[in-house]
DNA sequence: CTGTTAGCGCGTTCAA
DNA sequence: TTGAACGCGCTAACAG
């Protein structure tokens, strides 16, 4: 019931050895006799020792800690980014803070500034769909802490990121429904702050113009691809009676809302109306088996992410002052996607 | 690009006052002069000063951090707990430090390791289903760490919960089922180390005594509840030629496998089989419309025990040693449960 | 209102 | 191989 309060002052003086010893023995150095290290250890775990990592962080100014920052850790790809995470720095040693911006530039603002306090050693970060002044990231940037952004990065200089090719991403989903019948197809698109929001409108302008159709404003919706948002959209290109038939959305929740709202309207999905999401949602799968999406590689991402981050904080030589990594992303088509449109046959 | 070292010492020496002053005049403290608190704020402010939290924490002994435990942060139910816990922690005043254990009692072990080494001044937790041993939740009892349970609990004297009613969540979900039509109701049950599933199928096994249905071993089939669980689970009842049209999961999770595995396999929900799971999870209504759960409130869940584990932080008097709170979890029907199963009218 | 002094618990010199 | 002493950056106690 009492709380632990065993330093290694505690195990110095039982034992009448110095605490500096002490500290060697539970370090583990070779320059502790074997036998001394055992009594101690032995003893510490008798008198219920805990280290103080507070005090020993401060001491060594290092914290064998990296921070993550995602807009939501309910997303399934920022999830699986984060398992990658914590499985390389695991490895490595590295404990790994988590923490959210729930897409609110104030609360990212708030982390940051709270992860520099508690002295991360480096951190890894997708920024908000408000983030547009980056006065935080110079901050992280100016103390010195090794920064990689992965996929929602910053337009800042001599940074470190790891993406996916954005651009392809956006040409291979709208190529993919154009291939699939789609003469007509709807864009919905994110904040254009965000490079990857702009890169994939570049993608799916590109592809149109390749295949001689033409790129009309009214078929790109901005919005910030809340499950509402998807819904939102769709109601209102029905409503204003746009003539469409696919529907390239830059992620997985907008169109899941967009499945919805045609679904209960009964749209057939892909006779009627087909739809490619970036993604790495399973669930998206379950909901409709004809979603076909671009694939996020989260999972992976991750575990890039942290060895290049890894890679700085151990400043090991040979790298590069600031790096970018792009990554595969590939469409896949989902079982029932080989049902072509009819229409369009 | 250097690594800040600007200590209140530097500011101190800058401005040729105390050091002890200025961290006074940083802890906006009433004992500093307003014009000398300006002058210190400005000047830390333009040599980018950033406190140091690991030394302040080391001399206050106080780290305003709790930590958070569960078993996946991509599960709906407790990212919405997550979100709970943070919105009140953050108003507070207090730090959150988020950890998944993945469902690996190891894990759980070494985060609750790292979590008192950290000294977070307590932990909110929901085990993994591995957890039967309990060593390490007495370790931090006996360091003194407050420490509340959330849905998942362990099953150790005198320990602070906040729960839902388990045994009338099994129950009203099966007397709906019963009520609905259903005559031969498969239950997914999870691990019964698990105080929340033991007392889930008490409840089925009582709505089912009630309605003078018959309580057979072969229609409960425990698992892990995964989704890959579901789809086994209800594949081998299916080729097992089991006769049943209800199913009761204590998980969402399982409950959208067998959803998945029966609607690739034609059959209607809820016209030939009803579903009901446990769960807080929108998506799952998205999958079929026809899902009733019964809501676990994981946002409130989140508030309520980050009060309860506050106030035993704050030592604030008039509370009890330990104690359980019940939380409400309503059934809710969703939009085409109505059409109650056809041939059973 | 401000300065002085003394640690929080640990790890790392430098001696012995 | 071990001990003595110092300081990481900050705050609390006590003076003044």
């Amino acid at each position: 019931m009492e709380i632990n309060k065993v330093t290694i002052h505690d195990i110095a003086k039982a034992l009448s050895i110095d605490s500096s010893t002490i500290s060697r023995a539970l370090n583990d150095s070779p320059r502790v006799k074997k036998k001394t290290k055992d009594r101690i250890l032995h003893k510490a775990q008798e008198m219920g020792y805990q280290r103080n990592l507070l005090a020993s962080n401060l001491r060594k100014n290092i914290t064998n800690t990296i921070g993550v920052v995602v807009p939501r850790i309910s997303r399934h790809f920022f999830s699986s980014v984060i398992q990658g995470v914590e499985e390389t720095a695991y490895q490595a040693g590295y404990n790994v803070i988590i923490c959210q911006s729930l897409e609110q530039l104030e609360r990212e603002k708030k982390i940051i500034e709270t992860l520099m306090a508690n002295r991360v050693d480096g951190v890894l970060i997708s920024i908000s769909m408000e983030t547009m002044d980056y006065s935080h990231m110079e901050a992280l940037k100016n103390g010195g802490v090794p920064l990689v952004f992965f996929d929602r990065h910053c337009n800042i200089p001599d940074t470190n990121n790891v993406l996916i090719d954005d651009f392809k991403g956006g040409f291979d989903a709208t190529q993919h429904l154009i291939v699939s019948g789609c003469k007509n197809i709807v864009h919905f698109s994110g904040p254009q702050a965000l490079g990857i929001y702009k890169k994939r409108l570049e993608g799916y302008k590109a592809a149109l113009s390749e295949n001689n159709l033409p790129f009309r404003e009214e078929y790109v919706i901005s919005s910030r691809l809340m499950e509402q948002d998807g819904i939102e959209n769709v109601k209102k290109i029905v409503t204003d009676n746009l003539d469409f038939d696919g529907i390239f959305s830059a992620n997985d929740v907008a169109a899941i809302g967009a499945i919805k709202y045609l679904t209960n309207n009964n749209v057939k999905i892909p006779e009627d109306v087909a739809i490619v999401g970036f993604s790495n949602e399973p669930i998206s799968t379950v909901i409709n088996p004809a979603l076909t999406t671009i694939d996020q590689p989260g999972f992976e991402m991750g575990k890039t992410a942290t060895d290049l981050l890894l890679k700085y904080i151990k400043n090991q030589n040979g790298i590069k002052k600031s790096q970018t990594i792009i990554m595969d992303s590939n469409l896949i088509e989902r079982q029932s996607s080989k049902k072509v449109r009819a229409r369009n046959i």
